[in-house]
DNA sequence: CACTTGACCTGTCCGC
DNA sequence: TGCGGACAGGTCAAGT
């Protein structure tokens, strides 16, 4: 469930490991992960050098020196998990790693059976793509096309023109829906996820299933000062390790011990002691706290 | 048109 | 111990 901060994280730490490295070869085990034909990958991803990793929303946006973009979306357990040339021979076999008491997968020894697509670089790395589920995708866009390929994604929440105006203006869009589905909708505020939803309403003392038009003024602004404040903490934390989220280089965040509600059913609020609920909105799993949350 | 639900997948956990 | 079923939740297509 890599969100905004994990695939922040993964930004950062790539880039400055693939930046103007050459790919040498391409290795591809699941052909249904690439969303264009195998053979546009030989021709434009193999042979081009990447001249820098960027971020939009939860995808990241691997620019390359053919005119392609190499845009990946990790979706659910998707990991991209960068490993040295000193590092690949000396890779034992894989072990279990957790995070917050819970098991996040099999990282340590890539390539691993959930590794299905392996991109080899010009100084001897490897960059390895895992995905147990196999939601996540690889997709060569033209960098002519790219903007409009990004076109419906709404502002990324840690820029400046992320604003009170224009959430309010893409809220007012969705009036009639609840405030988590808006949250979750992209094209109102790009890189939110069930985690960080729940963690801004909680932070911002709005209940998941309040109808956007519901909400008063001074509300609209509590939730954007509250969405940019804990997005702001998760990326300084690395993120959140739940499920399956491993950096860049297969480690673990720390925001797992930081968040108030999400996962925390039974638990008292960190508010008002009162247990946390756990309930379903806009179809996903929701923690609240049914006494504050107002 | 606006919103909700189901499908895509597989590993893990829980109850019987 | 085994097994069926619920659950995880990003996104898009299909359904209401």
């Amino acid at each position: 469930m890599p969100e905004l901060p994990e695939v922040e994280t993964i930004r950062h730490d790539l880039n400055p490991l693939l930046k103007n490295k050459r790919v040498t070869g391409l290795r591809v085990k699941k052909t249904r992960l690439l969303k264009n034909a195998r053979s546009l990958f030989s021709k434009h991803l193999v042979g081009a050098t990447i001249i820098k990793v960027e971020r939009r929303a939860k995808i990241l946006l691997l620019q390359l020196s053919s005119g392609y973009t190499l845009v990946i979306h990790l979706k659910m357990t998707g990991q991209l998990v960068y490993v040295l040339p000193e590092k690949i021979r000396a890779a034992g076999k894989p072990g279990k790693i957790y995070a917050g008491g819970h098991p996040i997968g099999n990282v340590n020894g890539v390539p691993n059976k959930f590794t299905y697509i392996i991109l080899k670089l010009s100084d001897g790395s490897n960059l390895y793509f895992n995905d147990v589920r196999m939601f996540g995708y690889w997709r060569l866009i033209k960098q002519s096309e790219l903007e409009a390929a990004l076109g419906h994604l709404g502002p990324e929440p840690l820029l400046k023109n992320f604003t009170l105006e224009v959430f309010e203006k893409n809220l007012k869009r969705r009036q009639k829906t609840i405030i988590k589905a808006a949250l979750l909708d992209q094209t109102v505020v790009a890189g939110i996820g069930n985690i960080y939803a729940d963690e801004s309403l909680f932070a911002a003392g709005i209940s998941p299933s309040r109808r956007v038009s519901t909400l008063t003024t001074a509300e609209r602004k509590e939730l954007h000062k509250s969405i940019k404040k804990v997005l702001v903490a998760a990326v300084a934390a690395r993120g959140t390790s739940f499920n399956s989220y491993i950096d860049g280089l297969g480690r673990s965040g720390t925001y797992w011990d930081k968040r108030l509600v999400y996962g925390r059913k039974g638990e008292p609020c960190p508010r008002c002691r009162k247990i946390l609920d756990k309930i379903i909105v806009a179809g996903r799993g929701t923690t609240y706290c049914r006494y504050c949350q107002k």
